[in-house]
DNA sequence: TATATTCCTATTAATCAGATAGGAATATGG
DNA sequence: CCATATTCCTATCTGATTAATAGGAATATA
């Protein structure tokens, strides 16, 4: 129940590789082998975590990728979101009146609670804080 | 991203239907047809509402199930672990040292510390907010 | 021009949730 | 004792999603 998608966690370890390089690139297969992510599943990853502003990268000789900011400006949910988009407990969250009880459904109430709650979670911790303790 | 099952959802709903009748009982196609739930997969969740002794049950001719407590005395987590088992955003939570780094990893201690966080705002909501407001 | 890299797109494989099916066990009322 | 209505048990199917693999195009360097 609630369980993390494999990607994420692979997420938040390329994220704390690069963030122990303080600046300097590295390359996905660098980051793949000191952290046991499959190679190639690894690339597309650190391509959502680029679109998202994370990270970025050089291509072609000595190219690879470098973080974006400081690891105490990342907060752990805009990994989260990069990876698997925003948290939705129920499909219903984002779309008022969708069940037949109209606006104010209690149960969605209760569900958009949660993700305020695990949102706020996430939003309050730093990749710094979970890196390096 | 974190979403909750159809089953747990499904089990709300009949539980809220249940707590309506306030110790009546219902039975399985009763709650079915009223709540819009598959009458055969109701079955299998009723079956584990009963064995978490949220409901009760009588077999045959006038059987039906029945709410087993006050419906203000049932935790919304209750109903969660019932149907989905405990909270586990990663394996390890129940495994400290599971993986390399040992006993203090910190993102075990970031993943642990969701789960209580959740854990919290489930147990602190009953069915009777849920289902009545 | 050879090489090392990111980047893009498709495909496969494995896993799991949701749903269905059939029937055994059990209780009730006629 | 029998017909019926129910819970209860076990097996199976199906479709969606995630995890992983594969091949190669684009790009940069020396």
């Amino acid at each position: 129940m609630f369980s993390v998608s494999a990607r994420t966690q692979y997420a938040i370890r390329a994220m704390s590789c690069l963030a122990k390089r303080e600046g300097r690139s590295a390359t996905s297969a660098e980051i793949a082998q000191s952290e046991s992510i499959p190679a190639k599943y690894l690339e597309g990853i650190l391509s959502r975590l680029k679109a998202s502003g994370l990270i970025e990268s050089e291509r072609g000789k000595n190219g690879g990728y470098r973080m974006a900011k400081d690891p105490a400006e990342i907060r752990m949910l805009e990994i989260v979101e990069a990876i698997d988009g925003r948290i939705k407990p129920v499909t219903c969250v984002d779309a008022p009146g969708a069940c037949s009880q109209g606006g104010d459904c209690h149960p969605r109430n209760f569900w958009i609670g949660l993700k305020t709650t695990i949102d706020a979670y996430l939003a309050e911790r730093t990749l710094k804080d979970v890196s390096e303790g």
